[in-house]
DNA sequence: GCATATTTTCGACCGACGGTCAAGTATTTT
DNA sequence: AAAATACTTGACCGTCGGTCGAAAATATGC
């Protein structure tokens, strides 16, 4: 049985990224980590930034095929509703308190690089599942968008914007206010009825 | 006469930004343009990132003092209007065809440290000037929100993204789509009249 | 099973970069 | 004019991403 290195690479950088400061993420750490030289690292993988870049899309890619196999194919939920269990799968996977989760970590962590690298993985991994969602939602006639796709692009890149929250102000009333402002932003995008995105604000 | 140093570092760099490709801005560079030496350099910024924000910052404070001067002072122009030549000055300094024009260039490379701070200072220097607008807005009769701190924010941060083209689709059918879509956001956020921000997506 | 070709592994090494520092020089203060 | 302070400098440092040639492992052909 062949071990898989580049399996053991991954391996080895979301433990980097979990545990470590962003600075520590070198590519000798993770051919230390990873148990082989880092020559091979360079075999696998052509830049360092290929690698994070790879972790991060891997790690969509992964929150995706759950929402396929868990949620999506249940005919009792409807799209909207299906489409609040997608954001909230990504929200908790960004900020979930468990220490264990790699997404949350890049995001706390200042360095834009990797910061960028997950919002634009997130428009490309998640944008075209909700622009599905929105196809079902307008044959349930709950969603009357003209431009689906476009309505999602713009849908994921202002939630993915805003959940950087390290750029905004902090206060409690002024995040509410936002949030409030961005359901109905949800709302205009998608032209569903209005409260569609309540829950967006609603703590529960 | 003493020559400010500080202001020698700021040229070169905005030179270097404008003519080199991003590897070559190094503090090496910056400090031969100058004329000064790397120790120099480092007597007056604590760091390169230090010395990058701090000419974005320059940048954009300049847009907005050139705003006040020329446009903002004028009473026969309306707020709307005011924010939309606001918002023009911005795209125009992000993407005109002036090669010495530095946010462009800084834009147009995939840096994306680079570009997290020209968001980050997008958000700090332009939203508070877009909150005043939406006072006078008010006052005037246009606008209609009832959180202007909040609304200022997110339209400048649903600009200032989208503004990034590098990481959506290019096909002109689909970006005429999304600035409609974004033009609606707009009238959403601001509760202002339907068409308000046509201008968005209506060439001329 | 042996020889040959191919794939995989490795870490010493390289060049570049951001940043430091001791040693100076200019300027101001007393 | 002496002492103190502010400024200037480039050689030097540590680190990092990435390279490379050679060795080890594996596959292929006979």
């Amino acid at each position: 049985m062949k071990t898989d290195k580049k399996e053991l690479i991954f391996k080895a950088t979301e433990e980097l990224i979990s545990e470590a400061a962003y600075n520590d993420i070198t590519v000798d750490a993770i051919a230390k980590k990873a148990g082989i030289g880092k020559g091979s690292v360079y075999y696998y993988f052509k830049s360092k930034d290929e690698i994070i870049y790879a972790v991060v899309e891997r790690s969509y890619r992964r929150a995706v095929r759950d929402f396929f196999e868990n949620i999506h194919k249940r005919p009792e939920i409807s799209a909207l509703e299906k489409m609040k269990l997608l954001f909230y799968s990504i929200i908790k996977q960004d900020y979930s308190n468990n220490e264990k989760n790699m997404l949350h970590k890049l995001n706390l962590h200042e360095d834009p690089d990797i910061h960028h690298k997950i919002n634009v993985a997130a428009i490309q991994e998640i944008a075209p599942v909700v622009e599905q969602l929105m196809y079902e939602g307008i044959a349930e006639g709950t969603i009357h968008s003209q431009t689906p796709k476009e309505s999602a692009e713009v849908i994921v890149a202002v939630l993915t914007y805003f959940l950087d929250r390290s750029m905004y102000s902090e206060d409690p009333q002024v995040m509410l206010n936002r949030m409030k402002l961005i359901s109905e932003v949800m709302e205009t995008c998608l032209k569903a009825e209005k409260g569609s995105f309540d829950y967006l604000y609603k703590l529960n």
